[in-house]
DNA sequence: GACACACGAGGACACGTGTCCGCGTCAAGA
DNA sequence: TCTTGACGCGGACACGTGTCCTCGTGTGTC
């Protein structure tokens, strides 16, 4: 063989090679190992195990391959790699949208945690309807396991839950409520509530204005089951301790929401003194609405969110909101999930909760004001 | 062949086929045409030319290949195919972080673009030092485009680029300064401030606070261009005119740096009436700093941010932004890159900017309170 | 009953890689 | 000069797919 560096490689085929015109000169793009080791001067099979590193090479040889490799820019094909060998070390993540900034929290923690236990994440967003598309594709790309970061249709999940399940792809479902045959990490909502309303009662209020929580059931772990568990255990009664407005709005910009559910509230006689919102945004269209209608927070009425984000700091006052323990979700979830690969799969599903953490600011304790 | 439909299929090897036990039932994961064609009773050839919808095959054939997909769930290898197959409608994206919220903002709008254009996502975050090998995966993954969101070392990725176009892989950096040879698009910055310091100096303001703007030249595109550019053009010396104390302070939180600025601004006798903050978070921070101070917003005060984020909308007063334009910046960014796929490569780097809008509200506008 | 035709079977090759194995070559040491 | 390693060569097979081609078989029609 007797080659050009310069270029010009021959090729099995002499015509129609791949090439391309850079100000007169033509640059070959190699595209294979026996192309590149006809480059080197060598045999397929032994730039092969340079790559892999097998031994019994001499260094010559292997610095000969490294520099022809920073020369043409060569990079063996991964479609050919994944093929040929056994596990793909790819793990999919499944999202809800990139929107949502605590999914997206979730996703770049665990796409770290991935990383560093060498993983490559293969991250999709769920387009409406198409989950059955996407494990499709998942598994497709045949990859070693499947995260859901965000909220889906219960029975679309569940039913993809099982698709996994029969193909034995491990899975992990992170923080969704009333998928019972998934593996799943949640978070203890109720018990964050009751964290919340015990201290909302020990700053003295008794009646609470629910902003955006629904009266959905969602079981052991869901807020409602919090609240009304902390307020049973106060002596408070559930129907006369709290108020809902939600039926007299629509939700769509969450902020906008908070305030106009506040706004109806400051016009009621019997207006409760303390707010829970679902999310923070609505909590701090909520202090908007009031400080509109001239109430003071947390003197006139004190407000709670959820999920605890920057923005939480940097309201007048600042608010007080529970935080979701991502870090922690996310190194139990890559737990759960990192230790079904290569393992039989389980009877029973694992079911691992977290327990958030209330951040009091000012929007509920005057001392801090 | 006499195949039970119920499973345990023969293999061409008997010996150790991959299986596992769920409940006493053996569930054989079925993993190549080959043997899903048996399971099916029909050549390996025949189920390929259903699975690729060729013409000449009888319904009821396609149909009984249907079933049998939807009974095990059989899912034809990606890698092969792509392996086989001319192109692998994948595009990579180089992600700096995933937890800057309009760089995420990007990722997002991008990942739709490109979905509906049918090219996959490859999403990977750049570990610090380790552009050359995540381009090398992308080439490797044989990713037909590359695009480039948040901020890199211009050194690193100048190379990088340079890598991408011996390989003939389209590219587009997105808002990224001082990469001359590549192609990009980019926020016109100095456009921007231009259009604040013009409607600051309608306001009456003549002298004006830095935060965090600095002074290190990003070019004809920069914000310092634009605010120096305005300032001549009202007849205001910028030396007189305007006034930093980032030296005083190590940026870390920008919230934190954004209120330390501030309070430092409050202490000055000949304290400016307008502050210019390099992002909306420092804005915040210096909002909460001047009202500690006992100042008024807009009254004593004037401040803008930039990105205009959500959180604009929260703050007491709502702040005053300039808004990025991500769905035009994303628009033409997927329009250079896609127009580059299966073309030739261009010998001179296309360069398209945007402009950003100013967003008025209350802190620079009494009217508005 | 003979013929044409539609459809599926199955062999073959290619894609780019990893890996095994027998063989040739070259240099060092006896 | 002969022996002995060390090392690279190159053929072979496998991975799972798409596609082309030839051949057989079944079905329907006259």
């Amino acid at each position: 063989m007797h080659l050009t560096p310069s270029g010009c490689l021959p090729t099995k085929h002499a015509a129609a090679p791949r090439t391309l015109a850079v100000k007169k000169k033509t640059v070959r793009v190699i595209t294979s190992t026996a192309e590149f080791a006809r480059y080197v001067g060598l045999a397929r099979t032994t730039v092969s195990r340079v790559l892999n590193g097998q031994p019994g090479l001499k260094a010559k040889t292997i610095d000969r391959v490294q520099r022809a490799m920073d020369e043409t820019g060569f990079t063996p094909n991964a479609y050919a790699i994944r093929l040929k060998g056994k596990g793909t070390a790819t793990i999919g993540i499944c999202m809800e949208d990139l929107l949502t900034p605590t999914a997206v929290k979730k996703l770049a923690a665990l796409q770290r945690v991935f990383r560093t236990a060498h993983y490559t994440s293969l991250i999709e967003v769920l387009e409406p309807g198409g989950s059955r598309q996407l494990i499709r594709h998942f598994l497709s790309m045949r990859v070693e396991a499947v995260v859901f970061i965000g909220h889906f249709p219960v029975e679309e999940l569940t039913q993809r839950i099982a698709e996994l399940n029969a193909s034995a792809t491990p899975h992990v479902v992170i923080d969704h409520v009333g998928i019972p045959n998934a593996h799943s990490v949640t978070l203890d909502r109720a018990h964050g509530m009751v964290d919340v309303v015990d201290h909302l009662v020990d700053q003295g209020h008794r009646t609470f204005g629910l902003l955006g929580i629904s009266a959905r059931l969602h079981g052991r772990l869901g807020r409602m089951h919090g609240i009304m568990q902390a307020l049973e255990k106060h002596g408070l009664p559930f129907a006369q301790s709290t108020r809902s407005l939600d039926h007299l709005h629509v939700r769509e910009n969450d902020f906008e929401y908070g305030r106009i559910l506040a706004a109806s509230f400051a016009t009621l006689k019997d207006r409760p003194t303390a707010f829970l919102a679902l999310n923070d945004e609505i909590a701090i269209g909520a202090m908007h609405g009031l400080q509109a209608a001239g109430l003071d927070i947390p003197g006139d009425a004190a407000v709670v969110g959820f999920n605890n984000q920057e923005i939480c700091a940097m309201t007048r006052p600042t608010l007080t909101s529970i935080d979701q323990q991502i870090g922690e979700t996310i190194r139990v979830g890559a737990e759960v999930l990192l230790g079904q690969i290569g393992q039989p799969p389980r009877a029973k599903p694992i079911l691992r909760t977290i327990e958030p953490r209330l951040i009091v600011r000012q929007s509920t304790d005057p001392k801090l004001a």
